[in-house]
DNA sequence: GCTACAATAAACTGGTTAGTTAATTAATCA
DNA sequence: TGATTAATTAACTAACCAGTTTATTGTAGC
């Protein structure tokens, strides 16, 4: 459950800005690769990387319409990445937990 | 929201197995080094190392006890990775919706 | 067949990562 | 002070990553 090569790419995959922006775009539908390059300040080529990065950790599936490679979002890791780190939620949420206790104790402190 | 560096570092800490498995031992609470390294085949330093990148992440808080420094696990870039991921829930759920779109298009198609 | 466009592949560079072994620092204890 | 234990640093290697420019592939349309 924890050595989880496919949660690795999927993580490895999310650790980039750019390509984060390409999930945020394609969340808004079905894009071309130019389309999909065209805010950034960057060659097509290292555009074209970053999908295959992202196709490699199963997060786009593409298809052929003439020339062009259309890209659709596939969420189905980022369920995965949900699911692993609401394991967590406990912990973080916790934390006020005990920060209340912390205000609790001052309270009482103070009012003795 | 999308160039986020932090959380760059939060999944690039995240992408790899025996960094989640020091976390995971460290949600059952705080541990030493030796603690941590000891289920791993692998040398203290490379074990070191695995610790500070989480610590950059700041998904790991150390304090001093004599020659110890204790790992404890910080979950609060946990909770800004299940927000992130959280955008995404309507897509991965939505894929049956489509899904049924597309059989119910098939079916007024064949039934033409 | 030629041209134009979409996209990828090849080859390269500089920086980073995951691991190693050997040396070093820091704290405790006798 | 000297020995022991915990942990990090240094120096190194092999592999990988993000980007570049140039060259190539694949499809459509004339």
């Amino acid at each position: 459950m924890i050595q989880d090569p496919q949660l690795d790419d999927t993580f490895a995959a999310l650790a980039n800005g750019t390509r984060r922006a390409i999930l945020a775009r394609l969340a808004k539908g079905q894009a071309s690769v130019n389309e999909l390059a065209e805010p950034f300040d960057m060659s097509l080529p290292a555009i074209s990387k970053h999908i295959k990065v992202l196709e490699n950790a199963g997060l786009i599936e593409r298809g052929r319409d003439a020339q062009f490679r259309p890209c659709n979002l596939n969420a189905a890791p980022l369920r995965e990445v949900s699911n692993w780190a609401e394991q967590y939620r406990h912990i973080w949420e916790d934390r006020f937990d005990r920060m209340d206790t912390v205000l609790q104790q001052l309270k009482e402190e103070t009012n003795e």
